[in-house]
DNA sequence: CTAAACCCTGGAGTTGGCTTTAAGTCAAGC
DNA sequence: GCTTGACTTAAAGCCAACTCCAGGGTTTAG
């Protein structure tokens, strides 16, 4: 699979897979003899995991650490679980903070409904006394 | 209310704070005779609102938006309303996708578990066999 | 009265994460 | 054989959102 194949599969800039390769985010891919990049399965699942993980907003930095540990082997099994702990920990953290924010914004949507309708009564009133 | 109490109260750096105001996030805090800065109460629930909104994602330039339409008064309304509307249905779907990671992150980490406990079972058959 | 701590402004610098550019190689179609 | 279009690299550029700095005025504790 070439660059521009994974790029629409993914739809992620092809720049941006060049980019993520540079920084470590995923092993080095395999090339053909010309030089041009062939993305085996595995390859397209590391990207398909970025994609996600940087969706959620993990760093760049993050997940170039967690790579970098894959690539040593069973030895950092347990490093690799303590930084998904950790971010899985983060995550939720934000995504409580963002439920909360909802929330408030269908408050404060709710209050502008009823402000509106008062405003439109108002008019209302006002073209009747005319 | 001076800015470093404010900066204390809501743990916002104060160059943010001013940041914040010459970007038009708040309205022009008033001002002592000397020039310093004195936030009202009104100009705290804004820089809540603000950090709040901020934690959630909301762009500054979203938040200016707002600020500018609440400064025009009533006749804006319907127009505040749709820009929470819009800005509540982005965070919704930010907030979807993020659980689905999550919960990616915690099956993640389950496997983890199981191949740790795997690998220490390995390690003890290898000791007894010694 | 003065030193230390705090506040002001305008503007430059930093960070993270891309995104574009320049200059070149390579493969396929006409 | 030549053009077109996809690929390559290293390096520079860009954007949002801060963050820091220089140079100067203000407030407060002793």
């Amino acid at each position: 699979m070439n660059i521009s194949e994974v790029s629409k599969k993914y739809n992620i800039p092809i720049d941006t897979l060049r980019y993520y390769e540079k920084e470590g985010l995923l092993p080095p891919v395999r090339r053909t003899e010309s030089g041009l990049r062939d993305y085996s399965e595995q390859d397209c699942g590391w990207v398909e995991f970025i994609k996600c993980m940087r969706g959620a907003g993990l760093s760049i930095d993050t997940l170039r650490q967690y790579i970098t540990l894959y690539g040593k082997g069973n030895r950092t099994l347990q490093k690799r679980k303590n930084l998904l702990v950790s971010e899985r920990d983060k995550l939720k953290a934000r995504i409580d903070e963002m439920q909360k924010t909802l929330q408030r914004l269908n408050y404060k949507i709710k209050v502008y409904e009823e402000r509106i309708v008062a405003c439109e009564k108002e008019l209302l009133r006002k073209r009747k006394s005319k």
